[in-house]
DNA sequence: CCGAGTTGATAATACGTATTATCAGCGAGG
DNA sequence: CCTCGCTGATAATACGTATTATCAACTCGG
């Protein structure tokens, strides 16, 4: 039962193949003109047979796909990264529903230690007109070789350079960050601490900037690596922080909890502030306070963004940094006056 | 920036196009030779440029993509659809990956009425290989006409037949619904009522008939349409039964928490089951009795019966039904024998 | 030194559609 | 009668890949 085609409808309708064509694609030039009666013969035949265009056949002609191919570093879907994926790929859906385009998954991407590679083997990211990335951190060899080859993508969340500037949609961390030590400071606080990294990838870099500029380089830094809440917690009260600048939520959750199992107050005794609050909080007893990470906003702007990339290379603004907003959360008070007395 | 064509390839390794197709397809006929070095020098090129076959060209002339169609009836990432679809598309994902195949979710397609439809203006469904349907119910006439157009496909979920046996992979709710019963039963139930639709959808008819083979015809029904949950739970007791049988988790739900609300203990008074459980129960404070439906194993199974379909038309078994396991919850006890006292 | 077989590569073609160039027919104006 | 302009349709081609037929060069046995 092989597929009908232009050709069938035309031997049906007595004409070529490319008036069928002419017909169904409504042309009323000056230059293709078609009798009444001939298209109505050619509209009834394809009426008759149920014919559509193949769309693939379609494709091959016009270049575009208009299908955006969708690269994650980690699988989707298993819900350790649901919370993290979910809302960018919920603004991604949107606005390729919008765009009439369709998303590819590149799935078919070997997982090595966790991670999928761009670059492997069979790669396919040119199936896709362009492609969004999206990762907690994506390798900085790849993203130069994106750049290198010419290939359209948007990055999710800011990235360094990499051969060039790198196209991509972000969060200003730095300005949302800097705007908590501020208010922290109206209401008193002195004695800051960012806890976390700080430092390795382009999301810390820039938090760690926002509290460098809002504690006037005053700061306190405390790393969480191989450390416990409870270690983060003493060092912190041992150094006479009054409010911690949290870089993970996680981390940020446990060290409220490491402080309220050891009698220590929050925000009492102890402000804690998190750099990046989930859209829907799960832990339902902490509402911290912090800003929230405009996820959904990224998703649909990185395809907005690549979709003008697509359009025309030469598009005025290749990054943009997204406002943060800030969440009136319960865990950042006035420092207490009378805690040396 | 046009694309990359094996003729570009070819050009750069000083051969012709049809070596380059040769390579890239690994033909080792007899009749196809080609010398080491040439090919070396071929891959050699089309890993430097990153190259890979144009999928649309590719579908011209073969059948395949390695590309697996994911039509959703609603918008995925939405969180009001999150909890439904995303247990399937885990497992969707994780089965395509291993296939090495990618993931083309049809976005484009118009959403009207919160609903996709497959057939539109400008359907591009013979993009994929073949496509998974997942919605919570898919119109009839839809699935009909993918039959007729003999396109690759399977619905996760049972299916009626549309012009023809509609390829499927389902969950066992008659079987699971009728052990439930079952179940009651050992436990001294006689009075059993079916509470939902029961009708309409694939999944409703299987519960109903589930149902009513476990209770020999004998148990009551109860419509849930416009009707709040206080007032199905007094048809209930009105009518003396001792177990309801509840087709939707939330309307299960729902009914438990006004039960407690008026002091009908459960499942003191009225046990409650449910033909769904979540995989993660939302509602923290209910622990309700029921069968969970392997969301997850469907998924995958979908993919993999449609890679056999793909692979040989003649494939044994068209629609699959998965079993679904009991929950052990709280919501499901001995009737009370003093009743009527 | 010639015909046959082998090796390695290429030219040609098909897939189904969209578009462009071309062409046959015809009536009118010169 | 010839040419011009116009109408309505067709032939030809391109898109990128896979496959088949073909072909040049070389080897080898006789």
């Amino acid at each position: 039962m092989p597929r009908i085609t232009q050709r069938d409808i035309a031997r049906l309708a007595g004409v070529s193949q490319a008036v069928v064509s002419l017909v169904l694609n409504k042309r009323t030039d000056a230059t293709t003109r078609i009798a009444p009666e001939t298209r109505q013969r050619v509209l009834d035949v394809i009426r008759e047979t149920g014919y559509a265009a193949d769309p693939v056949a379609r494709r091959m002609v016009r270049q575009l796909n208009q299908i955006i191919g969708v690269f994650t570093y980690e699988s989707v879907f298993p819900s350790t990264s649901a919370d993290f994926y979910y809302p960018f790929l919920r603004g991604i859906e949107e606005c390729a529903e919008q765009l009439r385009c369709d998303l590819l998954l590149f799935t078919s991407a070997p997982v090595v230690d966790g991670r999928r590679k761009v670059f492997h083997e069979n790669n396919r990211l040119r199936i896709a007109d362009g492609c969004i990335l999206l990762g907690r951190d994506i390798p900085h060899d790849e993203l130069a070789r994106l750049n290198r080859e010419n290939y359209p993508f948007v990055a999710v969340g800011r990235r360094d350079d990499a051969g060039g500037p790198v196209p991509c949609v972000g969060a200003d961390y730095a300005a949302a960050t800097q705007k908590l030590v501020e208010r922290a400071r109206e209401l008193g606080h002195r004695e800051f601490a960012y806890v976390g990294a700080g430092e390795g990838a382009e999301s810390a870099d820039d938090r760690m900037n926002g509290f460098r500029a809002g504690t006037r380089g005053s700061g306190r830094h405390e790393r969480t690596a191989g450390r416990s809440a409870g270690e983060t917690l003493d060092a912190l009260l041992a150094a006479g922080v009054t409010v911690a600048v949290v870089e993970g939520y996680a981390d940020g959750i446990a060290l409220i909890r490491a402080a309220r199992e050891r009698g220590v107050d929050v925000p009492g005794d102890l402000s804690v502030v998190v750099t990046g609050v989930p859209a829907e909080s799960a832990d339902a007893d902490i509402a911290s306070t912090g800003f929230r990470i405009p996820r959904r906003e990224m998703g649909w702007q990185s395809v907005e963004l690549l979709a003008a990339l697509l359009e025309d290379r030469s598009s005025a603004t290749l990054q943009r940094l997204l406002p943060c907003h800030f969440v009136e959360g319960q865990t950042l008070g006035e420092p207490r006056k009378d805690r040396f007395d």
